[in-house]
DNA sequence: ATCTCACTTTAGAACCGTTCTAAACAGGCG
DNA sequence: CGCCTGTTTAGAACGGTTCTAAAGTGAGAT
């Protein structure tokens, strides 16, 4: 798992370090949708010496990459997403919570078709609030 | 047409003042999606005196009537939407520009079967680049 | 016509997330 | 060791937005 990180950051062309790794090793793995204070909050707790430019450096630089993909979902601050493939979004709007959706449970027709854009890429972007528990 | 920005005005319960009417006027009209300096730039051509202040006061008391909608669609600035009638977008990519694309135009399926959410609202946002003229 | 009072507008300060700057640091190599 | 390149750092700067506190406006009351 160290190792599948470290091997992410150099098949992306990113030199590893320390502050790197650490970065890396929260925001490649969670499923959340995190802020970059976020980022820096969590790596912080294990890497108290991290300062903040070297957080926002990190994330932009995993961005430039093709490590992270940072979608505009969101009015405030920017979020970072480790998933790169296809997928879409849900967001819960009670607690701002971001889910992720496969691509495939999602049927979007007649793009293609569209007079006068050349789509290059979508994604349905959802609201609602999670379901508690799941109606029978 | 001056009587209609009026009466939207009134019907979404916002009390007229010459500076709203000025912001209406355009914010109503436009087929853009705004910031809300550009609304300021163009309010202040005929409208020298207004001040920033309350051109982002009237904008958000215009969202807050439902006379707008503020789609988080960039990462940037915020941006205005005076169709408030369910649609997609379409952000080009070379110009930044945001296209209205209607309802009816895209066909979303399994929305209402997805497993842990309940989607109250849902919008396919597109990305690429308009085209310059039909293929035949 | 003047007074009153609630609402609106205004300039500028404050705020907040992000980027920039310039100096310190690290470490591989000669 | 000294050099060089790339990285990290604290804090300043920046841009968009909100807040503050004072001034303006105008519809009704007297
Ligand atoms: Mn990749
Ligand atoms: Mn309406
Ligand atoms: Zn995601
Ligand atoms: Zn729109």
């Amino acid at each position: 798992m160290n190792e599948d990180i470290l091997k992410a950051l150099l098949d992306h062309g990113v030199q590893p370090s320390a502050q790197r790794l650490a970065v890396a090793r929260y925001v490649l793995a969670t499923h959340d949708h995190p802020t970059a204070d976020r980022v820096f909050s969590v790596v912080r707790e294990s890497f108290p010496w991290i300062s903040r430019a070297t957080v926002y450096n990190t994330l932009n630089l995993f961005v430039e990459k093709g490590l992270l993909r940072a979608p505009a979902l969101t009015g405030g601050s920017v979020v970072f997403d480790p998933n790169t493939a296809r997928h879409h979004h849900f967001i819960d709007e009670k607690s701002g919570a971001i889910h992720d959706v496969p691509w495939e449970s999602v049927e979007v027709c007649n793009i293609e078709a569209l007079e006068g854009f050349d789509v290059t890429d979508f994604q349905v972007v959802m609201r609602g609030v999670k379901r508690r528990r799941r109606r029978t």
